[in-house]
DNA sequence: AGCACGCCGACT
DNA sequence: GTCGGCGTGCTC
């Protein structure tokens, strides 16, 4: 059995009942008896002998599944678990809906259908009730009946439904969600297919040689070159052929717009998984698609262990995009376990993306991927490029130039929108103390506090510490109290300030906490009146802002000499995403980039060549520093609330590494142990061993070492640690 | 991880 | 006299 722990073995059960054993199949769920209590758990093989004698074996209490769970997410978790060095019961229980791994059945999934119940006569009079009325109509409308949830969604309620079965009007039919996959659909699309350009007509036909085949691409087109409309269509191709579609998108991509765009186009029903899903729907998804009845199934990360019956399609939409990466527990990359899959599976795999990640592209460009390019967009403008402003020696108020601000005036008086991006949300990043020098920092973590206008306080952005404003200086008493830098809350005062009569709307995680207000504001501002948008990333990605004809970065220079190797590929896509904002539709864009480097010589490319230049001279520059994509990296994290304990034992894993290098004959570095980049963080001390190696298969070798080592280490236990395989960043 | 055991310090 | 703090050990 694999058990939900993390213990990285499997445990050996007795069957329930001697003789029948046929009923044993490996995917089948269990429950048994484990430790003190009792676990669900997935048979993975069948023995008839066990290293334990037989004594010690307990029986497996109750089998839940009649079937067993779907084999290709059964060989997607196993490869999971044993690429990332992770226990296969807690990979399983991960990638398993909550309510499977609660011990519910699979099976039994009912529909209830609603309808007129064919005695009732078609007129009725229904005196007050008009709800009743209402829904009579609606059931009137609907004659193969409707779902409860489709009927409140419509907004009755089940009283409402209830007092119409009550009058014996209408009738419910129940039917069993086990039926096999529908019947071959000849034309899924709802709305016609939009022409294509040539480019995209060529991309297309590109993809339709190889359908049934393992077949990566990499579909590199700028912002606005028209990428979803190549989805669709390929998807369309595959769902005539009667095969699955997976469509993975980044975490705040699942809009209700992206949505309704694939809903519309699709006269198959398009599954959607994201957060607001209750766990019975989720399993309903998951039903569906390993049954084969979902054709078309949407979602982010955790998608990717979505099971399918007919796999026909992996696309992964902006590929680029970090949050494919989970950054704790099981730490699996979903877009490289899209390849793994569809590698399983024969099948093709579409990455897409304008800012391709320097790994996706290194293998496009060394040919193990296909290279697809979308160089055109539909609104005919070349994309903008990057207009570099010195930010020294000028001076500033809220963080932007006096050359911003007449560029910002220009364009609302031109009627058109602003977007203002800044990379800190609050008011200031720093409070400090003009007489003495003193800065607020956090008590818990190596880090400055940030000041925050509204409500007024100091917030630790990298836990949840909070602390009332001092009146005076903690060190000196000076009441000369200033806040350094901006953030979005002190743009915007500014700017309201210098256009009193313009509508700014702030998007940030403070001010789009309440649910939905990010796309209220997304709707006020589609109208198109002019106004001035100032936020974070959140306005970064993805979203079609056809008003914008002019986009001002605060400041580029965050990325420029971080320590994380990764971190100018991360700015460069941010910046190249933000300028892809501006000019979308009929009008051209301008892009103002602040910066305190202007003669950085990466910040030059990429302002003018674009980030394809930039990104094919950086993999220039990670070929000669042997970094990713031409090394393999995995990153051992230590922490702990004692400073002493966390250095041991990253100290002593890093020397058993080292030792055991010694004997193998593979090539691996060991570095470290090392303070991770903000070594305190919530009273925690964070240290780090690295291992890179050019193969593969030999950083896999020592890795295994390494976590072998630790999981039967006395000292391990006292220590959190974790592994992590192909890390994202470096902190 | 999750749970029990066990051994020491602060309350009714 | 007990409640409960977390160090240690184990899970087929």
């Amino acid at each position: 059995m694999a058990l939900p722990s993390p213990l990285r073995r499997l445990f050996d059960y007795l069957p329930a009942t001697t003789p029948p054993l046929e009923g044993w199949q490996v995917g089948l769920r269990v429950s048994v008896p484990f430790g003190r209590r009792e676990v669900v758990g997935v048979i993975v093989e069948l023995a008839s002998h066990s290293e334990l004698p037989k004594e010690q074996l307990k029986c497996v209490h109750n089998v839940l599944d009649d079937t067993p769970l779907p084999a290709d997410w059964l060989w997607l978790c196993r490869f999971t678990a044993r690429y990332y060095q992770h226990s296969l019961g807690d990979t399983l229980a991960n990638a398993m809906p909550a309510r499977l791994r609660q011990g519910h059945p699979m099976a039994g999934r009912t529909l209830t259908l609603w309808k007129r119940s064919p005695s009732a006569a078609e007129q009725h009079d229904f005196g007050r009730a008009h709800r009743q009325a209402a829904l009579w109509e609606l059931l009137g409308q609907h004659p193969n009946g409707l779902a409860s949830r489709v009927i409140s969604a419509h907004g009755f309620t089940q009283d409402t439904l209830s007092r119409l079965a009550q009058k014996g009007l209408i009738i419910s039919t129940t039917q069993v969600l086990t039926a096999a996959a529908p019947a071959r659909t000849q034309q899924s699309l709802a709305n016609p297919a939009l022409p294509l350009n040539r480019e995209q007509a060529v991309t297309l036909a590109a993809l339709h040689e190889k359908l049934d085949d393992f077949h990566p691409c990499l579909l590199e087109g700028v912002t606005g070159s028209g990428k979803t409309e190549v989805y669709l269509q390929l998807i369309d191709a595959v769902v005539s052929k009667g095969r699955q579609a997976l469509v993975l998108i980044p975490e705040i991509g699942l809009t209700p717009q992206t949505l309704a765009r694939f809903r519309q186009r699709f006269n198959v029903p398009v599954l959607a998984l994201h957060s607001g899903l209750t766990d019975p729907e989720r399993l309903d998804v998951w039903e569906a698609a390993a049954a084969g009845r979902a054709l078309i199934i949407i979602g982010t990360r955790s998608a990717i262990f979505t099971p399918l019956a007919r796999p026909g399609v992996i696309i992964v939409d902006e590929e680029h995009d970090g949050s494919y990466k989970q950054q704790d527990g099981l730490r699996y990359h979903a877009r490289d376990l899209a390849i793994a899959r569809a590698h399983h599976h024969r099948i093709p795999v579409l990455l897409g993306s304008a800012t391709p990640s320097l790994e996706s592209l290194q293998q496009a460009l060394q040919g193990s991927y296909r290279h697809l390019t979308l160089t055109q967009r539909a609104s005919r403008h070349a994309p903008a490029r990057l207009e570099l402003t010195d930010l020294r020696h000028q001076p500033c108020r809220g963080g932007l130039l006096p050359g911003t601000v007449k560029a910002i005036k220009k364009t609302l008086e031109a009627g058109k929108q602003v977007l203002v991006f800044i990379n800190r949300r609050g008011f200031a990043p720093t409070l400090a103390c003009h007489a003495c020098g003193w800065v607020a920092e956090c008590h818990q973590c190596d880090a400055r506090m940030t000041l925050h206008r509204q409500p007024p306080l100091l917030a630790c952005h990298h836990c949840d510490a909070r602390r009332m404003l001092p009146p005076a200086c903690p060190e000196c008493a000076s009441g000369d109290l200033r806040a350094l830098g901006s953030g979005t809350e002190r743009t915007e005062e500014t700017l309201q300030g210098l256009f009193p009569k313009t509508l700014i709307h702030r998007i940030d995680r403070d001010s789009t906490r309440r649910k939905d207000s990010f796309e209220q504001i997304m709707k006020d501002v589609s109208r198109g009146d002019p106004c001035l948008l100032v936020g974070t990333q959140m306005l970064a990605k993805g979203h079609h802002l056809p008003h914008v004809t002019l986009v001002v970065v605060i400041n580029a220079d965050g990325g420029l000499y971080a320590a994380d190797f990764r971190a100018l590929e991360h700015s460069a896509q941010l910046l190249e995403q933000v300028a892809g904002r501006a000019g979308r539709a009929a009008d051209p864009g301008r892009v103002l980039v602040q910066t305190l480097h202007p003669d950085d010589p990466h910040l030059n490319q990429l302002a003018e060549h674009g980030y394809a230049a930039l990104a094919r001279h950086l993999l220039t520059e990670r070929r000669s520093a042997q970094l990713p994509p031409f090394s393999f990296m995995a990153l051992l994290r230590v922490e702990s609330p004692q400073v002493d304990a966390a250095t041991q034992l990253a100290t002593h894993a890093a020397q058993q590494v080292r030792d055991w290098l010694e004997t193998q004959p593979i090539q691996v570095r060991c570095l470290g142990p090392i303070p991770a980049p903000m070594e305190r963080r919530q009273n925690r001390y964070h240290l780090h061993v690295m291992l890179s190696a050019n193969k593969r298969s030999h950083l896999h070798q020592a890795a295994s070492f390494l976590v072998n080592w630790l999981e039967n280490n006395r000292e391990a236990r006292r220590v959190r640690w974790s592994l992590d395989i192909d890390p994202q960043t470096l902190s």
